[in-house]
This record gives structure tokens, C-alpha cells and sequence, in this order.
DNA sequence: AAGGCCTAAATTGTCGACAATAGAGTTTAT
DNA sequence: ATAAACTCTATTGTCGACAATTTAGGCCTT
């Protein structure tokens, strides 16, 4: 089964120059906490000024970047304070996106959906854990989209999913946790197919409390 | 006790114009659905197409227009599924917020909140509908601040919250439920008091839930 | 020697002009 | 008559230059 997130396609220089510069950012090809200089960019990513900084404005509004007003922007610092802060929405958003999936996903989503586990299933018995890893970023993409709320697709998708690829990748997150994840999955596809919306939410809640607690231990021996 | 939510200053002109075109679309100077015009509006403002287009982005990033590739932006529609929507968001988000506050808020700041509410409690005795419209935004504001949490904050207060008083100034929502509105808001301080986070967090996603059915209710007479 | 002030360099903010694209209206061919 | 292709216009996308602001460094004063 085919895993591709990112199928925006960039129609103007200012998309293709903002999806390089958002990537380069997630991937640490440009540095956590490093200075934004507009010409440098320029020069760099060959555009003009104006595309970088409507590139940079866009960063700012995903929360990549800091802006401040005549002094420039700067690729935002991971620490573990923010990371904690980060999946703390997440747990409110995705949970509420697992409750309006269980009530608004179709049944032929829901078919899908349970296939995708299937396909990972198979994936885990191999132990490839890259794939878990990516499959975990297309479930809980499709929870998401199953919400049919797109404030909720909107600030998850083009907003905090990018942060948190950034920490996953920058610090190092591919972890185990991969089998237990995947009985997590399947317990909230089942409470969606039951349409339990209850329970739907409180199982994603609890995934992703889980998944917090999980990287907490990993970063400092005393979370918070 | 004053009220003043907007203490965001504006330091550059392309703050200024941002914050103008905000506010002229939230209270309907510039119509729901409207397209938005580069060169007319530079021509208005008496700035550069640059600085709106600045201005136009950051739009786009608080949900209130909607932009499109080689086409132009125009404001967004207010229709009763986007405010469901909206209100399903705020609901995850506050009642994580609530939960939050209950957990980091300093005592000074709960007793400040108590003295909040008692202010409210007067307005409430004399009937000043208005003030206590405004003394709701200022009551949720202080939660939201209050769970120290930079997203949610940010998503709430630079986002959907501009939104949400576009949603209430031009469908005319004052409405009744203040007094109702005003127990609430008492018993979720109480809980945040009490440092019942459970507690906190299921107050305010109820508060959040009702006062959604109530504006349902007003809107259409087949509620979702 | 320490502190403040002034100057200069670099960076961001703003602007107007030009290029590229989309959409409407007109023409033309079947 | 209809549909496709073309032209033209209005709007957005992109660019380089100029203005305003910040910041760092040296200089002067006490």
C-alpha cells in the first residue's frame, strides 16, 4: 500500500520555495534555533526576496519559525518543554478527530482504514520499522481527515504534523513501541467501526498520552 | 475592572494594515464571502500591494480567507456546518485548556479569576448584556493564558478566536444564557481551585457544548 | 576603566514596475 | 448552432531598488 503525505503540489515558486525551506527545516538541514537571514535565502534557494519571505511568513504561521518585527525570523528551538506542550493538543485534537471519525467516516473509509492496519499488520511481523513508523503517520492522517472537520484537518495536517515530524526526526524517534502502537490502532479502528465515539476518543487520548509518556522517558529520567 | 484584549501593538505598517483588515472583516465592514482585491485594497489602506498581501497571508493563517493560487483570496463564508465545526474545535481545545489551567495557574491568578467573576456577577445583577459579552471573551482568554501551553494559545487567541466573534457579530449572537452562562463559569473556577483538572475539563467542553446547541437552536431549527 | 553616545554596516520593511497566469468575450471551423 | 481556439484584459506572482530600523563597534566623557 502506497504512503505518500505529501501530495501538495506546488503551483507557484512561492509554494515549491516554501515546501523546500519547510522541509529543510523538519529534516535539520537547517539548524533548530538558526537565524533566517531573507538575502542568504535568497541567494540560496535562487528566488527573490518577496518569495522567502512569504515562505517564512508561512513557516511563522505552522509554528516552525519565530518572527519578530524588524529583527528577523529564526527556525524555532525543540526542547522538551515544547515537545510535551505540543502532544498535549494533540492529545485534545486528535482525540475530538477520533470521535467525529467514529460519527462522520463512511463505511467504505472505515473498510479502508481497517485494510491499512491489515497491510501494517504484515509490516510488523517483519519488523520493518520504518514502515510502522510512516504507517503510523498515515493512520492517524486518516482518523484525521475522517473527522470531516476542517479547522481540525487544517491546524493538524498543515500545522502541528510538521513540528512533530521535526522532533520525531531531529531526536531521533523511531522507538519501540511499535507492536503495542499497533494494538493501540486497532482497538480505536474497532470503537470507529462500533461508532462508539465515546470510547473512540478515549483510546486516541490515551494513544497519544502513551506515545508522550514513551518519549518523555526517553529525553529526561524525571517528566514532568 | 477593564477590558481590553487587543493589547497587541502594531509595530510596523504591515501590523497595522493586518490588524485593520482583521478587524473591518470580523465586525462585516468587508462582507463574508467577498473576494479581496490587491490593487483595491492598497488603493484603500494607502499602502503598498506588498504590505496587503503580507496582510492577506496572515489572514489565511487564522482561517478567516481563503486564498487560491493565481486567483486571488476572498473572505470566508460563515455557514452553520463551519460553526459546528469551529465550536467541535473549541470544545478539544478549551476543555484541554480547563484541564491545564487547573493544573499550572498560580494561586494569585485563580484568586484574580474569582475576582473576575464576581465583577461579572455584578454587570450580571444590572443587566449589561454587553459587558458580559465581553466579560465572556475575557473569561475564556484568562483560561487559555492561564494553561500556559504556547499552542494552545496561540491557536486560540491568534486563530479561532477571531473567528468565533466574526461568527458572533454577524449572525448577531447576545443572546440569553447569561445568567446560565455565568453559573458555568463559576463552577469550572471552582474546579480549577479545587485543582480537579478532571473535572475543569469536562465543565468547559459542557459549557462549550451548550452554548453551541444554544446558537444551533437560533440558527436553524434542525439542529446536526 | 566603565558607561553612554555616535557612527556605520547590515538587515528588514516598503515600494513601484514588470512578467505570468486565469477568465471572459470573440472569433472560427465543423 | 455548438464547441473549440484565440485574443485581450484584469489580477496575481515576482523582482530589484530604496527607505527605515536594528545592532555592533569605536569614540568620547567622567
Amino acid at each position: 500500500m502506497s504512503i505518500q503525505l505529501d501530495v501538495e503540489k506546488p503551483i507557484t515558486n512561492a509554494d515549491r520555495t516554501f515546501y523546500q525551506l519547510r522541509n529543510d527545516i523538519v529534516e535539520g538541514a537547517i539548524l533548530a534555533g538558526s537565524k533566517l537571514s531573507e538575502t542568504e535565502l535568497s541567494t540560496k534557494y535562487e528566488v527573490s526576496r518577496a518569495v522567502i519571505r512569504e515562505g517564512i511568513n508561512r513557516l511563522t504561521a505552522c509554528h516552525l519559525v519565530e518572527r519578530k518585527a524588524n529583527v528577523g525570523a529564526k527556525v524555532v528551538s525543540l526542547t522538551p518543554e515544547g515537545l510535551i506542550q505540543l502532544y498535549q493538543v494533540r492529545e485534545a485534537l486528535e482525540g475530538m478527530a477520533a470521535r467525529l471519525a467514529a460519527r462522520h467516516m463512511n463505511d467504505e473509509e472505515i473498510v479502508s482504514l481497517q485494510g491499512l492496519l491489515d497491510s501494517h499488520f504484515n509490516t510488523v511481523k517483519d519488523a520493518q520499522l520504518y514502515y510502522q513508523e510512516a504507517g503510523d503517520v498515515d493512520f492517524h492522517y486518516r482518523i484525521v481527515t475522517g473527522s470531516k472537520n476542517s479547522h481540525l484537518i487544517s491546524v493538524l495536517i498543515d500545522g502541528l504534523y510538521h513540528l512533530v515530524r521535526m522532533y520525531r526526526v531531529q531526536l531521533g524517534m523511531a522507538g519501540p513501541r511499535v507492536s503495542t502502537a499497533f494494538d493501540e490502532h486497532r482497538h480505536i479502528v474497532n470503537a470507529i467501526a462500533n461508532r462508539d465515539e465515546e470510547l473512540a476518543e478515549m483510546l486516541m487520548r490515551r494513544h497519544i498520552l502513551y506515545s508522550k509518556n514513551n518519549i518523555e522517558n526517553k529525553l529526561s529520567p524525571t517528566p514532568t
